[in-house]
DNA sequence: AGTTCGATCGCCT
DNA sequence: GGCGATCGAACTG
C-alpha cells in the first residue's frame, strides 16, 4: 500500500485551522520519499528532512525559493518518509484577515490558491514545522458534512524529477485550485 | 568554502 | 508568456 497517495486524496474536502482563519483543501500533491525525485526526502533523513521521516499527522513547513513557506503534512508511520503537499484552500472563516494578510490578492479565489499563498493567508510559517496537527495551533479536520467529490489527477506542479507521475490531486471543476 | 538551484508569486511586456 | 526576487540546504572540491 502506499498511504501517502491514499492520504492526499483523503486531504480533499478536509478543513485546516490556524486561529481565526480557515479553509477547506480543493487540492493537494503526493511526495513519495525514496525513490521519487522530487521528494525532498528522495535522499534520507538530514536535519531539513527528519520531520517527514517522522511520525503521521504531523506540519513539515519549508522554506521555498527564499520566500515563500509551503505546507505539508506526514502520511506514512515513523521511519518511513512521504507527505502530501497542501497547493490550495477554499477560504472559509477569518476572510478579512486573509486580505489583509495578502492585500495584492484580486477576489477571495486568489486569497489562497496556491501552496505559497496560503501558508501566509493562514499565517503559517517555519515554526509551524512539526506541531502535530491534531493538537494545534494548526489543526486539521475532516469535513463537517462530508460529500462524494469528483477528484481529478495530473503531473505535479513546478517539478522537474518525477515529473511524469500523477500525484496532483484536486477537485474538479473547483474554481479555487491553482491550475487546471 | 563556494556553487547551484528550487514543491512560488507577482509584476512586467 | 517571461523573469526577477531572495536564501538556505545540499552537493562539489
Amino acid at each position: 500500500m502506499r498511504p501517502t497517495i491514499e492520504v492526499a486524496r483523503a486531504l480533499l474536502g478536509a478543513i485546516v485551522i490556524h486561529g481565526p482563519t480557515s479553509g477547506r483543501i480543493v487540492e493537494t500533491e503526493a511526495y513519495l520519499g525514496i525513490g521519487d525525485g522530487a521528494a525532498h526526502s528522495a535522499r534520507g533523513i538530514t536535519p531539513r528532512t527528519e520531520v517527514i521521516f517522522g511520525p503521521p499527522g504531523h506540519a513539515y513547513v519549508y522554506l521555498i525559493y527564499g520566500m515563500y513557506d509551503c505546507l505539508n503534512l506526514i502520511a506514512e508511520p515513523e521511519g518511513v518518509a512521504g507527505g502530501v503537499l497542501i497547493r490550495a484552500l477554499e477560504p472559509i472563516d477569518g476572510i478579512p484577515l486573509m486580505q489583509k494578510r495578502r492585500p495584492t490578492a484580486r477576489g477571495v479565489e486568489n486569497l489562497a490558491n496556491g501552496p505559497g499563498k496560503l501558508t501566509r493567508a493562514l499565517g503559517i510559517g517555519l515554526q509551524h514545522n512539526g506541531v502535530d496537527v491534531t493538537r494545534g495551533p494548526i489543526l486539521v479536520c475532516a469535513p463537517p458534512q462530508p460529500e462524494p467529490l469528483d477528484i481529478a489527477v495530473s503531473r505535479r506542479i513546478g517539478i522537474t524529477q518525477s515529473a511524469d507521475l500523477p500525484l496532483r490531486f484536486f477537485i474538479r471543476d473547483n474554481r479555487f485550485v491553482s491550475k487546471k
